[in-house]
DNA sequence: TTGACATATCGAGAAATCCCGATATACAAT
DNA sequence: ATTGTATATCGGGATTTCTCGATATGTCAA
């Protein structure tokens, strides 16, 4: 899931239909389309995406019905650092 | 063990004793130095380290009845590099 | 307010991993 | 040959992880 929500345009169908309008959270990624990509149940999904989330390797945003998720950069290129100079 | 053997001096007794001269392979640890650092059983550490070394991650060398295992480092910095690139 | 939909949470069975004791193997010293 | 020591392998119980279906929660539309 994290290496699909790296390039969302060409994993996922296009985002932001329920979006409103002045928000910017590009690269989110609903749960139904992760979970229909991942072929698991959806609860598998939606309880993975959070887990991912909690630990920072994920962000997320919700409008009205609809999560999307995203990668955080930041924390995911801190833990490969962290991995790559300490292992 | 993997990060206890970057520095087995450090962590461990001094090696060798019972390695034949001229002989060489720094920076091996015999299975019961890590065993008995690990706290785990003798049967458990000697297939976690049989696993890394089939997985490429430790070397090993056999001098009698002693095992020394040591890093790969080029596999360990390879696969490190990986992760870090393709996260 | 009711019904439909997206997501979240819960409880549990299946599968994988962790780790042990028992035993086997290999070698050294007697 | 026999004994002692270091390591390897095997079988299985305990624990953890994976994943599901059922259900709860939150939101939108009529």
């Amino acid at each position: 899931m994290l290496l699909w929500l790296k390039e969302p345009d060409k994993n996922f169908p296009a985002q932001g239909a329920h979006i409103p309008k002045g928000v910017n959270f590009v690269g989110g990624v609903c749960v139904g389309d992760i979970q229909e990509k991942a072929g698991l149940s959806q609860s598998t999904v939606s309880s993975y995406l959070n887990m991912m989330q909690k630990a920072g390797l994920l962000e997320s945003f919700r409008y009205g019905q609809w999560t999307y998720y995203r990668r955080n950069e930041d924390t995911i290129q801190a833990l490969a650092e962290e991995i790559r100079t300490n292992i």
